[in-house]
DNA sequence: CACTTGATAAAGCAGATGCTTGAGTACGTG
DNA sequence: CACGTACTCAAGCATCTGCTTTATCAAGTG
């Protein structure tokens, strides 16, 4: 559990989510393959800002880049998704486990009280 | 769906959680409270530094603090976290469907030309 | 070939982030 | 009251980010 490789992993997969236009990026893409110049068109920014916006986000696992004509379209890596998703589901688990212990734990004491 | 704001509580959601001495933290209070000092103490940091951490948690939404005596006590605060986990069961769903209307297409195709 | 299109590379810059140290505050104890 | 403890506030600083612009490259098109 808990590498140092593993934190890098998470910090780049979370840190790449942490920004409306790369979220923003990875829903469109959830919804099948885009070319950066596709991706970059409903932006103000440059093509080149969204360029390494993509640069980000394949850096962290969550979309890879293909080749095609002059084109390089990107596709969502789902495992990536799965990753943060697992993390928080951990931390999620622990908490509920021991919000039902407590919970048990009170009942038990108030059955004592009641007797 | 896709309000500024509800991009904005996203931004500092998952920006939260691309830290590993943050991620720590969480899953340390997902295990139950814990003062600012107790949180500290595993770091090789300053007291000041995690207690900066612990601002930008808070304002999260991931954890909020009270007051006990002289110390601040930390807790998880469940719900931020689901509002995370939705946004990427969002992605996963859309993604997933997709893949199952490529999939039902892929075999309808191979079925006529079987006949 | 010259020219356009889709994209990356590199440099520069304002602003954010993660830490530090020093000072201040609030509560509790002798 | 003086002192210790648990913290926050504030300023400073190195580094990182998110963008820009300019330059470059690779793949089609006239």
């Amino acid at each position: 559990m808990g590498t140092t490789t593993e934190d890098q992993r998470l910090d780049a997969l979370f840190t790449a989510l942490g920004d409306r236009t790369r979220r923003d990026i990875v829903a469109r893409l959830s919804t099948g393959e885009a070319t950066v110049k596709e991706l970059a068109e409903p932006y103000a920014m440059s093509m080149q800002a969204v360029s390494q916006h993509i640069r980000v986000l394949e850096r962290s696992g969550l979309i890879s880049q293909g080749r095609h004509r002059q084109t390089r379209p990107c596709r969502l890596e789902p495992a990536a998704l799965e990753a943060a998703l697992s993390w928080i589901e951990e931390s999620r688990r622990t908490w509920s486990d021991r919000m039902n212990r407590l919970e048990t734990h009170l009942a038990r004491l108030q059955e004592r009280e009641n007797q």
